[in-house]
Formats: C-alpha cells, structure tokens, sequence
DNA sequence: GGATAAATTAAACGAGCGTTTAATTTAAGG
DNA sequence: CCTTAAATTAAACGCTCGTTTAATTTATCC
C-alpha cells in the first residue's frame, strides 16, 4: 500500500485535490471539513495535502488563484490607468460581478471561510489577493489628496478592495435564488447595488 | 476553590455567562470561541455551562431568545390576521429591520453562527424560532390555493421564515458602515431592499 | 543496474475540544 | 443542629483534528 504509484495510473492527484476541495467547502466549509475527510473522498492519505500544499490553508489558497490571480490583476491594470481613463465605481463593480457570475462558488467560499471572524486566515488571503489593492483604493477614497477622487463613493469600493463584494454578491448568488446573470442582468445589478448603497450610506449617516 | 460561594457574592454567573458570551461570539464566532475561554473570561469552570444551560447549543439558543421569542410572536400575529388586514411585503420586512436595526448584533451572529452551512446547529434554530413561520409563510407564497397570495414577491417572505433575512440586515449593519437607521431609514432601506429583490429575482430568470 | 529522486502511506504526536463525574462548600429548612 | 438542596470546581474521558516522521515503492538517469 505505500511507495510511488506504478506509472499505470495516471491520475494527477493534487488536481484532484483542488477538485474534490472545492466541492466539499462549497457545501459545508473549510473549517467543518477535515482534512481526513478530504483525502478519504479523494482516495489518497491526509499526508499528500503537506505534500502537494504545504498545509491545509495552501490548499485552499491554491484554489482560489486560478481565479482571484487574474482578477487582481484586471483590477490593479485598471487602477493604474491615468485619472482620466479610470472607470468610475460601477466599472469597478462590473469587473467583481462579472467574475462572481462566472464562479458562483467563490465570492460564497471567500465569505465563509475566508472573511469569517477569528481566522487568522484572513492574512494568507490578504497578502496575497486582496492587499495588493487595498492600498491604491485608500488613496482614490481619501481625503482629496493631490489626484483627488472623483467620486464619493469610492469607499464603498475601498471597502471592495478588503473583500467586502462577496457580502454584496452573495444574496443574490445564493442557492435559494439560483442567480445567474448574463450581462444585462449585472448590469442592472451593478446599477441597483450602487443605489442600495448610496440609500444606506444616507440614511446612516447619524451624527 | 470547590463549592457554593459564599452570600456575600452576589453574582448572577447565568447572566454573566450570557453577556460575556455575546461579546465574544460576536467578534470571533460560536465555534471559535471554546467553552473554555468563555468560562475563562466570566471566572467561573467550564461545568458552570452544562449547569445553567446544558450545553453550549444551550447556551447561545438562550442568548437569542430574549429577542428572538417576542419577534416570532409579533411575526405570527400577523401571519394570523384575516387576509384583507394582513400587512404585505414590506410590512413584514418593517418587522424584521426594526428589530435588526435595536439589535444589530443579533442578525450577525444569526448569520454565521447559525446559518452557516454543516452545523446541526440549525435544527435546534429551527425548532425553537424559524420552524413555526416557515409553513404559514410557504402557504402565503404557496401556488395559489385558497386564499391566495396577493404578492407574489412572497417567495422572498418564505426565504426570510427560514433564516434569509440576516443577509438582507447584514451588508448594511455591517461594522465597516456602522448603520443605526431611524424609522425614515428604515423606511427607505424597505423600499430599496423590495426593488434590490424584484430586481435580482427578474435578472435571474435564465430557464 | 545501482543510485537518486518522486510519490505515497501508516502510524504516531500533541493539542484542543465539549462533556461528564464526583467531590466539595455553603445556604436553607425543619 | 442536622439534613437536604444549590452552586461550584478539579480532574479526567474520549474524540477529532492538523501535522509530522519515517518507511516504502516505483520511476528515472547515468
């Protein structure tokens, strides 16, 4: 039962991994699933997740980049843009929305597991994705330093920057609606949601 | 260190019990706060909590019901009134946000601690809160059987009986906003949250 | 074909958890 | 006073978890 595998099977297990991961945190979360019971429904022993990942937080980190990498990516290519050329708060929304439609599981497995309090797993996925942006967000919603920002609520979108668009993605992505949008669809979401929020911000504003 | 304290105590250890445990549930979560700690912090043992409330399940349905219970109660009063006189969508959202916004901390912990997927926990949630509007709220948004639903938004209504409605409360009483609505806000967050879900419901009609 | 590297596992480690048991101290009641 | 009930704790139980170690098998390369 132990050693390196006859080349006869051929099967990529860390893929597998990732797989069956993914599967197994959408519907319950990544700290009520074990790693025991990850590696029993592969098939494999608990000791290929340091293998391949280091530990279980870099299994999960490997499976959110494939997604969130080019997405911080799109992001920080188009907060480098000149003022002039910068999209507003609803192009910034789109490209966060855009990719949610795309992978429903993501802004839901972020919210969870990721955001939830108390992780200390909050650092791994801020270095890596989201405190790439959070910075340049600062800057364009600050206090109307040199480059003064154009529009007001940018911080709602500073708040993006620290992962706060699964709270807004999430109802709407939820099983119960079964959402998914095609691009008239978001837009019109991206148009509701910049509303909703200019509606709380509003009203909250208490002192 | 054993045994019943002295008189000259007066200390109500339950209700410590509850308030330290609400503080601490609410910036870190029900699971990752241990017993322990918990007790540790009040300054009593562990076994104090199989005491007063049986378990730790016990414990946190008990922190909930002082709220919980009397909202259920107004909820079913109204679900009891004769059609004509029974409030519609937004009545009922009126019910829930304002409890929401007098007790913000109650829809967060709803929400992760006992909404969060895979805990068992829910059942005990449901059995106690949920589970007695859940039916009438799902015969209102019910195919049109006798005395049929006036509103067909209802569905929305019937997700919130079975634990939506934080998601709707949450965004907006989120820290980062720090929300305290008065009743014009209130007002004006039903009338957007209605057009946030008629319109997500309408972009998500795919088949 | 012998040495080295890659891929895998069984088994144990150590810590933390919720819970239970049994002992203990004080208060209250007759 | 003496008995019984209330309130509290120390200590142990049994379980699960993520991780680590060391052994093992196969492939690869000179």
């Amino acid at each position: 039962m132990r050693g390196r595998p006859p080349s006869a099977a051929t099967r990529d297990v860390r893929l597998e991994l990732l797989g069956v991961a993914r599967h197994l945190f959408l519907d319950r979360s990544y700290r009520e699933v074990s790693l025991r019971e990850l590696a029993a429904a592969v098939g494999v022993s608990p000791a290929m997740v340091r293998y391949y990942f280091g530990d279980k937080q870099g299994l999960y980190v490997a499976m959110l980049r494939d997604v969130m990498g080019p997405l911080v990516g799109r992001i920080e290519r188009m907060l480098a843009a000149p003022a002039d050329q910068r999209p507003d708060l609803a192009g910034f929304l789109r490209e966060y929305m855009k990719t949610a439609a795309a992978n429903p599981w993501l802004p839901r497995l972020i919210l969870r597991d990721v955001l939830a309090p108390g992780g200390g797993f909050r650092d791994r996925f801020v270095e890596e994705f989201a405190g790439k942006l959070a910075p340049k967000f600062a800057q364009l919603a600050g206090r109307g330093g040199p480059g003064a920002p154009l529009d007001p609520r940018f911080t709602v979108i500073s708040m993006l920057s620290l992962g706060l668009w699964p709270f807004l993605a999430m109802p709407i992505l939820e099983q119960a609606l079964d959402f998914r949008p095609d691009d008239a669809g978001i837009e019109r979401l991206i148009d509701h949601t910049v509303r909703f929020f200019t509606a709380a911000t509003a009203a909250g504003a208490q002192t």
